[in-house]
DNA sequence: GATGAATGAGAGTTCATTCAT
DNA sequence: AATGAATGAACTCTCATTCAT
């Protein structure tokens, strides 16, 4: 009967989301994700070609869903900044919402096991702190305004940072990265004033 | 955090260095490291706990000279607002001029397999041009400077408000994620103008 | 051995000899013979027991009508050495004008797998070599016939000895193999004569 | 320590000859000969590419110690039909006092399964039976001779067709079985008078 | 009789880690 | 300290077989 083909599809998808949040994505094994579904271990390759295409095809269903909703949320907007202003919200607010898919697609999907999260995070954190400083330095310079939340602006520098610097890695054609200091620089000193 | 006396202990680490960036973490053996160093597989362990600490050690080593340089950068500053400029220089710079290293950083500690990578980055891509297309329209309505670079200013976005969610499900502590949208904007919006 | 009415069995025969064939008894799904048959997985169990059922009821097919036909070639025979010369005839003819039953009867009945078989095939040639060499220096010492085609006389010889072991192998009752070099000899070297 | 290196090459392939001959190349399980030989299961992976690889070198190490004796014991030999006689005597003592290889290279190398193996004895023995009628009759019309040991005599006449039939088969060249049919006629024939 | 989706046991292989030398 | 042979736990994926429809 192949009417309810698909059915099983979502099933397994779904136990896979709460068993990659629950294990992490290697510590979860198919076996696992088989059980959460409550079907047999072979099942799950009759829906998906591998464990990865499990992960893969998550990611997938997830953005494409997240995508939509955005779509839809930015019809109703006037202009442009209105527009950025409903992606950030529906960003957060989405991602809010569901807990276990941000928690695949933020950790699972990057990182590699939560004692590695746990030795980076220190090393990490001296970054972060010294970040913080000089902002909370800006504000009593009179440089950054007053209302500013350091530690918010602390996470759109670095994330902003981090994310050119991963998207030239990721590059498959070579590119300056230095010369996107300057630009990066007023896009976010700009913001902290 | 085993013996520094040996100098095989940066061996291995700078073996490993290029062994990841080569060939990922998952898919680098420890024996592959070894060869690399030229050392035995059992001598890996002698400075190492496990395959894992010498990706942990790797990431705090690195980071280590990250933050030292990146103190006597700053020395230099007169104010906050130089020494933010000085901060972006500096992460690009340094990146920039250590390929290896930055793929360690950028990837390898993140993603898991070079095959789900790119089946990530496609629908990712989608959410991508729309928030490029948010950016053109604004510039086209006035809002934003023409002299904007679109790409920059997405990855700009994206990294910041995906930072901002990273760090709320690896909170210990729970929050309001979706208040700090608000905060967020206002940030990214102004750097926009 | 199933129900015979229906056609399907005889098509299910004919597609695992073509599939076999092909790909070899151990590389041949059952999914793969009800697919050249045209009927469904399941099928295939309503008139075979297993996969290996198929095997043998191929086998019992093929010999089936083998004797048959070679009872009915034999009636015409005088005498007996007659008969033997149309018993090998008739096999030599028989296989030669069905390469996909003999394929399958030769190789895919007996031999593992087409590696395995490689691996096999050469350390056997130099005993193969070893006795043609002893053949031709029979020709050469006019111990043996002139006219004998080596080759074939080393299948000959070789193929009788080693059907003697296998036959004593498999004898379920133990016996002196070594007795039985004597009349073996006899046999084979007067025909070498 | 590689002194003694190649020492568990030995006892693994020993291991294997008493599995394989006790259960069988399929069913025996890489772990069986690993307990076998006393090692774990990954240190026969240390010796052998593959579960594949431990029969080929079976194989080949038994064809060569026996090729190697057979030449020592035809050193001695004055002419070629005293090598004859040497060849098939060495085959079949050798064989006979080594039951366990012998039990491997007679049936695991060429045959799938013992319950496949009984299905195809049976249709198999009607041929046979046949095979000895006409020996038998042969012997009555005086035109072979009354010494002949029928079931010697059907042995090397089967043995010696299926080997010149599977030759054809797995060769790579196609050439005429049919003609064969004579010649093959003439050795067989010529050593049953 | 026919279907084919679902089952789940089964095993080869890898590789981080150990430890006798 | 250094070695590297040996370990053995771990896990994905296959596929013959079943059975509800």
């Amino acid at each position: 009967m192949a009417k309810r083909t698909g059915e099983k599809h979502g099933v397994i998808l779904e136990a896979a989301v709460r068993s990659f949040a629950r294990t992490g994505y290697h510590r979860t094994r198919v076996a696992d994700i088989a059980r959460e579904a409550g079907v047999a271990d072979g099942t799950v390759y009759i829906y998906f070609e591998s464990k990865e295409d499990i992960l893969v095809s998550l990611f997938q269903s997830l953005m494409n869903n997240f995508v939509k909703g955005l779509l839809s949320a930015l019809a109703q907007c006037p202009d442009a900044d209105e527009k950025l202003k409903t992606v950030i919200r529906y960003h957060l607010t989405t991602l809010s919402a569901r807990p276990d898919q941000a928690k695949v697609t933020q950790i699972e999907l990057r990182q590699i096991d939560q004692s590695i999260n746990q030795g980076i995070s220190k090393p990490l954190k001296s970054y972060f702190q010294l970040i913080e400083e000089v902002i909370e330095e800006g504000k009593k310079q009179g440089l950054y305004r007053r209302g500013l939340d350091t530690k918010t602006a602390r996470k759109v520098v670095f994330g902003a940072v981090d994310e050119v610097v991963t998207c030239w890695v990721m590059s498959s054609k070579p590119y300056d990265l230095t010369a996107l200091s300057e630009p990066v620089y007023e896009l976010l000193a700009k913001g902290l004033r």
